[in-house]
DNA sequence: AGAAGGATTCTCT
DNA sequence: GAGAATCCTTCTT
């Protein structure tokens, strides 16, 4: 098995660990191993970003050390995956938007309710059966809780970058920024 | 206490 | 391509 990337691979910035994370693994207690294969990175001073109004309840851990966890509900349906990065008190994370499966391609497909493609942040939430309550939490393979970590995996060759998906609220200068970064050459999208 | 709105996905057409 | 589903967080009275 993989060697699990620690928490310090994660104390830099997130547009340079974004694309980085690219072919890693997320490995989950229950046998399902996800391989990385779209991300989003967010910053501080970034309008598109959920901690750009100030520490609430909510995105705290965005302020916290690198390496933790960031989930939270969106559109009432989701839940999104987020890894905090940069160091404590430096906001930075990195969205994960698309994955493909590995490993327990079962127990996904029951989770999904019959499908098994996993682009779309929403998706890989799904698939990886999510809880808010891990929040927070950092990353490791053995937990009573978060029991998530992320590994060496294979990082890829190639990957392309693209202004973010869905933050229209942003300002133009941070929606223009090419921080979205697809595994592979040009191809297909996720929406 | 009330209201607004979303880092989305699915199902139609 | 358009519209619904769905509920929590945050901001405003």
């Amino acid at each position: 098995m993989d060697a699990l990337l620690p928490a310090d691979w994660f104390d830099r910035p997130a547009p340079e660990v974004a694309p980085d994370l690219l072919g890693r693994h997320l490995e989950l207690p229950d046998g399902v191993v996800l391989r990385i294969t779209e991300t989003e990175a967010y910053t501080a001073y970034d309008t598109a970003c959920h901690a750009n109004k100030g520490i609430t309840p909510r995105t705290a851990p965005l302020f916290g050390p690198p390496g933790h966890l960031y989930i939270y509900l969106c559109y009432g349906i989701h839940r999104l995956l987020n890894l905090v990065t940069d160091s404590e008190g430096t906001v930075g994370c990195v969205l994960i938007r698309g994955c493909t499966i590995v490993n327990g391609r079962p127990t996904v497909r029951t989770r999904r309710g019959g499908r098994t493609d996993l682009r779309g942040p929403g998706k890989v939430g799904q698939a990886l059966a999510l809880d808010v309550g891990w929040s927070g939490m950092p990353l490791a393979r053995v937990r009573p809780l978060a029991s998530l970590g992320v590994s060496e995996g294979t990082p890829v060759a190639h990957h392309h970058t693209t202004p973010r998906i869905g933050i229209d609220y942003a300002e133009p200068v941070d929606r223009d920024r090419l921080w979205r970064f697809v595994a592979g050459k040009k191809r297909s999208r996720s929406r």
